[in-house]
Formats: C-alpha cells, structure tokens, sequence
DNA sequence: TCATTAAATTGTT
DNA sequence: AACAATTTAATGA
C-alpha cells in the first residue's frame, strides 16, 4: 500500500500536456503559473493506495489528472461509507486546505490515477494574490455543495436504477470534473464499488439507462448522451417488480 | 506493422 | 460467484 510518504517519494513535476489539463492553470497571471508550475507535483497512484487520510494534517490540494478516485468517510460505528467518486478533472480538499485543517475523509485510487498536489501555502498564496484563482475557488464550493446535498438524496433511493443514475449525473458533472468530457471512464465493477451495488445490478442498470438514450455503455467507460436526462431520471413503471 | 497471446471487461446465468 | 464472449493491451518477429 501506498502511504502518504512514498507518494511523495515517487512525484515529479508536471509535464506541459499535464499542466495544460488542469482546469484553473488558465485562470492564472504569468508570473502566478510560475510559481505554482515550481510547486505543482504528480504522482502515480495503483488501486487502493490512500490519497489522503481521515485526521492527517492538510499538506497538499489535489487534483484528479487522470483516473479515478473514491472519497470515503469512517463512521464512528467503524462502518466505512463512500460518498462519491473523483473522476478526471477534480481538485477536492479546498475546504480544508483553507482552514489548514485535517482530512475529513479518505481518498483512494480506485484504478490505476494520476493525482496531482498543490502545496497548501501555495494554495493560499493563491488565494491571497489570484481573482481568478478566488473565482474557481468559489465556483467549486458552491458547485460541491449540490453534490453533496443530491448525494444525501441518492442515499435516500431504494431504486438501484435511478442510485445509478444520479451517481453518473454526478461524476458527469462539468463543473467540477471538466476533465471527464463525453466519455467517463469507469468499469462497471468501479462503479459498484461507488454506488454500493453488485457488478450485476450495475450492469442491468446501465443497460436500462442505455436503452432510455441517455447513456451508452462502451467497453471500460460510459458515453452520455442526454445528462439533463440522466439527472432527472425518474423510472416509470417499466421494471419488473412493477 | 502485423500476428499472437495475455489481460481486462462485459454480459449472462 | 462463476462462466463464456468480447475488447484491449502487450509482446515479439
């Protein structure tokens, strides 16, 4: 497993491709993409490799380059629950950073990631000279703050087809995962594992939603094709326990 | 570059 | 949980 330290061990710098794919780069004055391309750091994440933990001290701000994330929380019952997953594109830990707080929650590859850190006094070096950067800042709290808020609402649904459905809607979010674009890349035991389903469930969800044309499923990923649908599927009575 | 093989992923029971 | 079918990735000539 890899803990915090041989992450850090394995980093480099970013190259240009890979700074060119974060979203916020471009919001940034010259001399500000400098200091931040000095700091900025990535490093290769396997499946199961811990990201962050629950209580350790902020450090860095990350960002998803490439691959798949699990943000998860441990219970005081000692019952661990996953809150959603963090595709390409997503830069999480923002809330904390700014308050130099600890995680409050675990972040783990799910696949095989790129993930890239920002120091946090970079981070807040940022925040104190950046408009734009306050800009993206802001934008991703307010957008973050709807996914959590429809994420309690997913909790809520018995329907393991519209928990599918919302889920996706969810990763498929521009807003805050610019990176994922038309098609996500996700198995579908990947996503069970996110929405707390069997790979068969998943399946026949994903294969109902295909069918309704908001999605398309394709070998390791998933094409959307209408995500207003998606985010407001509502099954009528077409399945079988109907 | 192509053919072969291994690995990963999907669809189904 | 197990299986076969399909797709992709890896290997080497």
């Amino acid at each position: 497993m890899l803990t915090d330290s041989s992450l850090h061990q394995r980093r480099r710098p970013l190259t240009e491709p890979e700074l060119d794919a974060i979203p916020w780069i471009h919001l940034l004055a010259p001399h500000e993409r400098e200091r931040v391309t000095d700091d900025l750091k990535i490093a290769d994440a396997s499946p199961g490799d811990y990201i962050c933990r629950m209580g350790r001290p902020v450090t860095y701000w990350f960002g998803v380059v490439d691959g798949m994330l699990k943000m998860s929380s441990d219970t005081a019952e000692g019952r661990t629950m996953t809150f959603t997953g963090v595709p390409p594109g997503g830069w999480f830990g923002e809330g904390t950073a700014m308050k130099r707080e600890s995680y409050r929650y675990n972040i783990q590859a799910l696949r095989k990631s790129r993930v890239a850190g920002l120091h946090v006094d970079t981070f807040h070096w940022l925040l104190d000279h950046s408009i734009g950067f306050n800009r993206f800042v802001m934008n991703q709290l307010n957008e973050r703050l709807g996914q959590f808020i429809a994420a309690r609402e997913i909790d809520r649904m018995t329907n393991p087809d519209i928990r599918v459905a919302r889920s996706l809607a969810a990763l498929f979010n521009p807003v805050l995962y610019p990176g994922v674009g038309e098609v996500l890349r996700i198995t579908q035991q990947e996503l069970a594992y996110l929405v707390g389903l069997s790979r068969q469930r998943v399946n026949e969800a994903l294969t109902t939603l295909a069918a309704q044309g908001s999605i398309r499923v394709e070998y390791g990923g998933l094409r959307v094709l209408d995500l207003h649908a998606l985010r407001s599927t509502v099954f009528p009575a077409t399945r079988s326990e109907l």
